[in-house]
DNA sequence: TTGTAGGCGTTATCAA
DNA sequence: TTGATAACGCCTACAA
């Protein structure tokens, strides 16, 4: 039972295999009759073409576009994997995809596979290798890079603002009136943790207020347990009457380790975090957090990709913006100061 | 700037193409100097060999499997995703993906042209098409199905215990003392539900309780804010100590649902999920649930679709069992002196 | 409208 | 050890 081929077809058919090729593509007119006998003899067959050798004898491209992620877990990646597909799929576009596990070298490995599987595109969600490596591997490869800048790249990076957002969260607490804000956040590593703590930064140095390290702790990663271990140690080191998490998994986990030590949110303690994932909506208060265009990037990555295959000239991109999104956790402090325990002030 | 083939490189080496080839691959021996040549030359022309015509020539497979999934979002369809490809990848391959969104059409589509780009495996989930067509699209690729059991793939169905889940849970609730259960099920076309809700039922029958179709409430969805829905119609229609959600997402609407009407958890009422996603342990109180293996079923799948690979006679395949994750969310009826009252020993 | 021939980039076979 | 040469399965001229 050996794989049947165009020749088997076109042979068992009477015809020629460049016959049944323009059946089956409709490079050409065939007469109907012979047409209809092609493809009898090719439901008798069960004839399956062969994409590679197609893909190859054309010399274009395979109908796939690469994707390398850092994980394939997390709502994070996901919606934005899912924005994406969708758009692809609607052109005919197929996705081959790993993840790299944040290692440079899983990374290369998968770069390479694809590009020499003949990917006619890229899309790489915060790769790890340096910059002149990737730009390197990528080669002329058609590519959008999300969460990740590269001069060479510029028009195909699509970003979003984390210092405006850090800025924004920051400001709202602020703006209710609190002085006293601390912040966690994911380990310093990771190049948004950064910038998001930068805009924290930057939001109390325009109201006139200190850094003050006693309030800045650095997760060990970017899950809810980092946040609640960093959180008992806050607890221990300073006081504050509102939280910035740079991320929804550790705000969430703040508020269990608040809520563990009896302080109520947000009367004693505000809380706001940064994602918007759809377990905001789901804890005891609601996250306040920074609304995360997931759909709208993933989508976005999709379209300029495309435009890019297409060779048009695609968008310039420039870098989207996150919202505040309000919900309970968030709130004027409950005195003219800080409700809880004053160490240093008292 | 074309294309440089191993021509070029075997040109310029002053070699034949085939010691190109054996140099790439390390198929035979070659003279050290002559493959350091062929080496230098690669490198000085940036050559790529081209997996397509590799694999064409080869008449192997493409080292892609290919993998259709009902959803790309969602923890479990992420987490199950994350550990089979973590498998995948050890081994060299890469999975082409793509998500049908409950469309038969777009899963006929996409494994038709999986199956033509010559993938050599298939992993699908949850897939929807009828079971014939199904069969016949696979043709002899070997395949993991996940959730769906059809007999002809008896071997190779990665499924759960969902009516054992859906007992357990129920049972865990009726042991506690609670008597009047309510259940909050996903859409009933969805297997998964109607197994989970079995269980339910056979747990109440085992104990002598009546079915009461007042307590049993058929979501639109499968997410929490169905899952509140369908609590505010519940809690309309009958009292209940206790609730039962097939799944985590709904099992949490259903817990703000009654926060809002100012019950209180599990004091007021006991509630228990199904899936012991991330967000059991952030909500308050924590969520008491099924847990689902999902990191091991997807590692299940992958390492079976390598036996089949690989020509092994793949291991039987038995259902995998989920067990109780008692968290906060579930304890005894409010008024009930012994919490876990075991009607046949006492 | 149809068939023939040559090529896509690589590997396998078989002499040399 | 090497190098021709024939596949691999399909497509696109070109010719008929």
């Amino acid at each position: 039972m050996k794989k049947v081929t165009i020749h088997d077809v076109a042979k068992q058919a009477g015809v020629s295999p460049a016959t049944v090729s323009r059946v089956l593509n409709g490079t050409a007119k065939v007469k109907p009759d012979k047409a209809e006998q092609v493809q009898k003899v090719i439901a008798e067959l069960g004839y399956r073409p062969n994409a590679l050798a197609h893909s190859l004898a054309q010399g274009k491209g395979s109908g796939t576009v690469g994707v390398i992620v850092r994980h394939l877990y997390g709502e994070f990646f996901s919606l934005v994997l899912s924005a994406f597909e969708n758009e692809l799929r609607a052109k005919g576009l197929h996705m081959i995809c790993s993840s790299s596990n944040g290692s440079a070298q899983e990374e290369r490995q998968s770069l390479k596979i694809m590009t020499q599987r003949g990917v006619e595109a890229l899309f790489l969600m915060a790769p790890c290798l340096p910059d002149a490596e990737l730009l390197e591997l990528i080669g002329t490869t058609p590519t959008v890079l999300m969460n990740r800048y590269i001069p060479e790249l510029a028009r195909s990076c699509v970003t979003i603002d984390n210092r405006l957002g850090g800025y924004l969260a920051t400001k709202h607490l602020l703006d209710l009136g609190h002085e006293r804000i601390a912040c966690i956040t994911a380990y310093l590593t990771r190049q948004f943790a950064r910038q998001r703590l930068e805009g924290y930064l930057e939001a109390l140095r325009e109201k006139g207020i200190a850094r003050d390290d006693l309030l800045i702790i650095e997760a060990d990663d970017l899950y809810s347990e980092s946040g609640t271990q960093a959180t008992e140690r806050l607890l221990k080191l300073g006081s504050f009457s509102a939280l910035f998490a740079t991320n929804d998994l550790m705000a969430a986990g703040a508020l269990k380790a608040l809520q563990a030590h009896a302080y109520s949110v947000p009367e004693d303690v505000s809380i706001i975090g940064f994602d918007d994932l759809s377990l905001c909506q789901l804890t005891t208060p609601t996250l306040s957090t920074m609304h995360y265009p997931t759909e709208e990037m993933g989508k976005c990555a999709a379209q300029h990709l495309l435009q890019q295959m297409e060779g048009k000239a695609p968008d310039t991109l420039s870098p989207f913006k996150s919202y505040l999104k309000i919900r309970e956790s968030s709130a004027a402090p409950k005195g003219q100061t800080s409700p809880v325990k004053p160490l240093v002030e008292s």
